[in-house]
DNA sequence: ACTGTCTTTGCGTTTTACCGCAAGTTGATT
DNA sequence: AATCAACTTGCGGTAAAACGCAAAGACAGT
């Protein structure tokens, strides 16, 4: 089992809330931070004294409440962790649901568990703390749900993200063809932009390029 | 001054500070509820004991935490406060900053103070409440040039956001001439449409329809 | 009542987006 | 090596959107 767990967390029930379920799998050496900042230097601290973490439970969104915030939100430290610490074991605790968001933390930087806030799910957060020990992934079934309802995001490739940005950035449509020759990127004639765009408007069932670029926009695709 | 006032936030620390404001400016009964549901309980029955609240300082935004509520958020608080009791002064404390929101909720609710949350906005809450109670209107400096930076919203009808939505939702521009008359509303010609969306993209400083479209989601305008 | 500005509307043109067809390419499977 | 499905690309036609122009209407200020 972990030893030495941290917990980001600015909502305090919910901090204690978790606390408790650590305490209840024998872990001892439990810390908590509200903010991504102070959680941060927590875990290089840690580093340092060659005491590290060995598992990362951390919310997503954080209340700016009455400071400014160097690290605004749980994606950010994420990154910063991946890169102080790729060692650590992260579980993302966390009322996001949008498939873009939660797509992109798993596919981006290999998070090993993700729990939808909801209703009972302390069951949820004791599975995943175990599953992920042994070194496997875990994701609570609003997850697993969400990412197979919609197995739309995963027939989506960089490129197709890069143009619905494009579009939702001012370029034209014909455009397009040249800004990926400029950069390199295959498969931009002007038919296959279309293509792609046809392609995407069934995946995400919109019937207009304005309708398209509102429903990624909303998923947090874009 | 104020009697009886509600406090309606679910970060334990902001309503203490709150609570704090209040009482150094000898406001004695406050209560406070974490929820919005709860609040609107409250609200009615102190009307029903003939004791209503005289102010209501009220959160946008709630995290949603361990259940699930009728109320998610303080707009829809706010809504039905306006059904119950219309005569009672409310400010709104929140971090939300998209110019459609805060706009919508003074032209629709005619709210009698916005502060944006920050740093030292405890003077503003002070300043909120003594304007309020002399039946003026206060808006914190934050919240003031982003009403006046942004004019552009303010040249926005509501046929304009109409037409944005039904965009968004995927019927064809060519469409919305047969919408408008169906609804009858008026200057809905074909020419009319595409001149007030050439004025949408000036106003808000886009090249294309879907930049557009993507930019009012940002403002929160639909 | 007059003036000027902004809006509405129609018409016609240009530009852009959309889409069918067909040929070629790629990559995985058998 | 053969096959099949999915993707790419060009060509060309159609539909939709964008826009200039001009006339008519609305509205505020003088």
């Amino acid at each position: 089992m972990f030893k030495k767990v941290l917990i980001v967390e600015d909502q305090q029930s919910i901090s204690k809330g978790l606390k408790s379920i650590l305490k209840d799998l024998n872990i001892d050496n439990i810390e908590a931070s509200d903010n991504c900042d102070n959680a941060l230097l927590k875990i290089r601290a840690s580093l340092i004294k060659k005491k590290p973490f060995d598992l990362l439970i951390t919310d997503l969104s954080f209340r700016e409440g009455y400071h400014l915030s160097n690290l605004s939100c749980g994606e950010e430290l994420i990154e910063q962790v991946k890169k102080v610490q790729p060692n650590l074991k992260i579980i993302v605790f966390s009322i996001e649901n949008r498939i873009g968001k939660v797509k992109k933390l798993l596919d981006k930087y290999d998070i090993d568990g993700y729990i939808a806030k909801g209703r009972r799910e302390s069951e949820d957060i004791k599975k995943a703390i175990q599953t992920v020990c042994q070194e496997r992934k875990y994701y609570s079934n609003t997850i697993l749900t969400l990412l197979k309802g919609s197995n739309n995001i995963s027939q989506v490739s960089t490129s197709d993200t890069l143009i619905l940005k494009l579009l939702a950035s001012g370029i034209k449509q014909k455009q397009i063809p040249e800004h990926f020759k400029d950069n390199n990127i295959p498969s931009g004639s002007k038919r296959s932009i279309e293509y792609r765009l046809q392609e995407l408007k069934t995946i995400f069932g919109a019937e207009t390029l304005p309708q398209l670029i509102s429903i990624v926009k909303d998923i947090g695709l874009i």
